[in-house]
DNA sequence: GTTTTTTCGATAGCAAAACTATCATGTTTT
DNA sequence: AAAACATGATAGTTTTGCTATCGAAAAAAC
């Protein structure tokens, strides 16, 4: 009861808003009655109304819960570091256990192959992404300032919101950016769909889609749109900075015109359809 | 010399468009005066003015040319249609070695390894775009149909050109829409580029650029807009195939949804900034 | 028209990557 | 205290990615 501060206040709404879309696949509710735990316990999970709530990737997706032990974070958090600095090509669980001082097979029995521990990644972060549009959207009435916003989060312009995951989020999204289309383009895409393991990310596009759709209802594009702004947002960057021919936006560390490029982009597009304004 | 036919002529509008362009990396232009060769030789080169032009990927992106010997010839058609088939993670020299009856060292002969394989094909399908471009639209004087005509060749909606590459441009167009971006996400990017070895995509999105600005010479940003066009054409009708909850495009027997979302939203950007119509 | 290069394809082999089986120890449950 | 289970370490196997070498054949030089 303790725990009930402002973290928890921002975790309370993003569990109440996904109670109330029902079911979300990237939380795992666990219906148990909790008495002796904590609200705000170390594995990050809250207790709302003697549920609980755990923010955490679909338990598919690994092997063994990585948060349930101290190697299994450790694993995550230098791994998300070790990836973001080699890349994903060479990026091996063999050198991941050097660097965190245990042996391959221990990672192994965690994720079954790199290919799902980057896909456990990406859930994170599009998670994270989602968490801070609910957060950072809900006070803002005006659609077109929320899209505007809305921008500002996908483009790695808006503040990150507080938690506990302990998440390098530079790296995170250095790996979103250069990582994201390697989970997908892959021939087993179908399988891995099937075992609904992209929902977060076909979730965090059905929102953005929403909010086009709010703005400009008869848009008839709305979810190509969001996949459109969301795959630009990692890649112009990642072009100004290692192929500037195909862009005009500039480095990474000036957003603004990355910005500029998408809030005319999507309001290009949008404003047609748009019933109030223009 | 009975060699001078619709294909021989419009390999010519080529030459000649990019010997006015000067500077194309990815022909290899061979000064040598060429007595006995043929116009329109097997190894798909042309003789213009007693230069032979052969369009055919920058020589750097291969340690000998495969289209100098059977052999290299079938490593490269084979190849291409083994990795469409099994894709670029599973696909292996040894495979195709196995497939085309020979041994993996002698690939490895003309090739360094498969990163450098898939960006030699994907550098004929680029050649190709620009080429059909080109070709396309060299008698389309309004700039609005130019950019209609090129939208449907980007979205694989325009018939193939002649040519004698013998190359299985289905799996061609399959490789360059689940791969591509394979090529250029890697650590190893910024060494790639430094050796010209993107630079048939560059071109293909300057080019693209150019007829932006062409008809909206103040939009702000072209060739974000035409990377953006030439990655999207790739990516959506993938997702619609595969991950059909981030598009709203047809599958991919059906391009037209496509074509309508390209179009819609490019000119939905540049309209604004067109100086005639509105 | 031979000799000499050079090229070519094939054999073999190595090192790293990707995974798996087994086992001992330690921890939890009963 | 015993049984069950989870955990981490050891030691493999197979596949991938790449290299060194060698003999035959083709091309070039003389």
């Amino acid at each position: 009861m303790f725990f009930i501060n402002a973290t928890i206040d921002k975790r309370f709404i993003f569990v109440a808003e996904f109670v109330r879309n029902c079911q979300k696949s990237f939380f795992s509710v666990n219906p148990a009655f909790q008495q002796k735990g904590l609200p705000c316990a170390p594995d990050n999970s809250v207790t709302v109304m003697n549920l609980r709530f755990t923010i955490r990737p679909n338990e598919k997706l690994a092997l063994r819960d990585p948060e349930s032990s101290e190697l299994g974070r450790k694993i995550v958090r230098q791994g998300l570091v070790l990836m973001h600095k080699i890349g994903y090509e060479h990026f091996t669980f063999r050198k991941l256990a050097a660097e965190i001082d245990t042996k391959e097979a221990s990672i192994y029995r965690y994720f079954e192959n790199k290919h799902r521990f980057l896909l456990y990644l990406l859930t994170w972060h599009w998670n994270i992404m989602e968490y801070t549009v609910i957060v950072s959207l809900r006070n803002i009435d005006d659609s077109v300032e929320k899209i505007r916003a809305l921008i500002r989060i996908v483009a790695n312009d808006a503040p990150d919101l507080d938690d506990e995951t302990g998440l390098d989020r530079n790296a995170l999204h250095g790996i979103a950016m250069a990582e994201s289309s390697k989970v997908y383009l892959i021939k087993e895409v179908d399988e891995v769909n099937r075992e609904q393991l992209f929902k977060p990310y076909k979730d965090l596009c059905g929102r953005i889609a929403g909010l086009f759709g709010e703005y400009a209802p008869t848009y008839p594009y709305p979810r190509s749109l969001a996949s459109t702004v969301l795959e630009m947002a990692q890649l112009q960057p990642y072009f100004a900075h290692h192929l500037p021919a195909l862009t005009d936006v500039g480095r990474d560390d000036d957003p603004d015109k990355l910005i500029s490029f998408l809030e005319n982009f999507v309001f290009s597009v949008l404003d047609k359809y748009a019933p109030k304004k223009n």
